[in-house]
DNA sequence: TTGTTATTGCATCTCAGTTGCATTACTTTT
DNA sequence: AAAAGTAATGCAACTGAGATGCAATAACAA
């Protein structure tokens, strides 16, 4: 059912506004558990937007090209929405560190807000 | 006096600790708007770490290879601590987007941690 | 001095996310 | 079917980073 909401798309959902959307349904706390649930499974992973909150998409397995593994979000600056983006970034080798992860998140104007 | 607490390196600091830090001089509120000061003042940028807290660090005005405008973070999965990577990241063209910024946080193993 | 503006303290609020515990739903075992 | 165990949900309260309103103080200028 929560799962359902994210309908195959690249979209991605915030928690406060899944929450919303089935505060008739569910309880608030049932939504963060769900979700949780849904990310363990490999169902969904999530992010963190542009204003610090958690974001949820459906996940996708990487592609032969080893594409979208650990692929950037963009988020729309204008309408909030905010997406996957399957493209594979290059990752910086750096002296005496390593790099387990990345967080990447491009803002600026989606396609909608742009038309 | 919270400007001389990031010594000129590319260490951030993130505000719950300079609260701490600070915490006998002055208010809790007053650390949010030097710093929020100090970065409209161009001394100081802020990040997201990996735990949705907020980072600051120097800011260091782009090199002639335009480097660092819009650099990553990294951030240590083992000791918390992150800092600035003065590392140039090509962001991606999307078609009908246009990227205005991006936030780039790398998580690892900082050289500390890993000697 | 007197008026004006910038800075700080303090209390309170906001709100996303978490936790504890009781209740209900679903499964498995006898 | 009944009992027992496990998983999912509801509800209330909590947590904590960050924001806000307002009064008090400090800096500054006329
Ligand atoms: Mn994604
Ligand atoms: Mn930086
Ligand atoms: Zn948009
Ligand atoms: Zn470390």
């Amino acid at each position: 059912m929560v799962l359902s909401a994210f309908e195959n798309s690249r979209r991605a959902l915030s928690v406060v506004d899944l929450v919303k959307r089935f505060e008739t349904e569910m309880n608030k706390t049932t939504v963060y558990r769900v979700l949780e649930r849904l990310q363990d499974d490999g169902e969904l992973h999530s992010f963190t937007g542009k204003d610090r909150l958690k974001w949820f998409a459906k996940y996708h397995k990487p592609d032969s090209n080893n594409t979208t593994m650990t692929h950037p979000h963009f988020q729309c600056q204008d309408c909030g929405k905010s997406k996957c983006i399957p493209v594979d970034i290059a990752i910086p080798s750096l002296p005496n560190h390593r790099i387990d992860s990345s967080h990447l998140l491009f803002i600026g104007q989606c396609d909608d807000c742009l038309a």
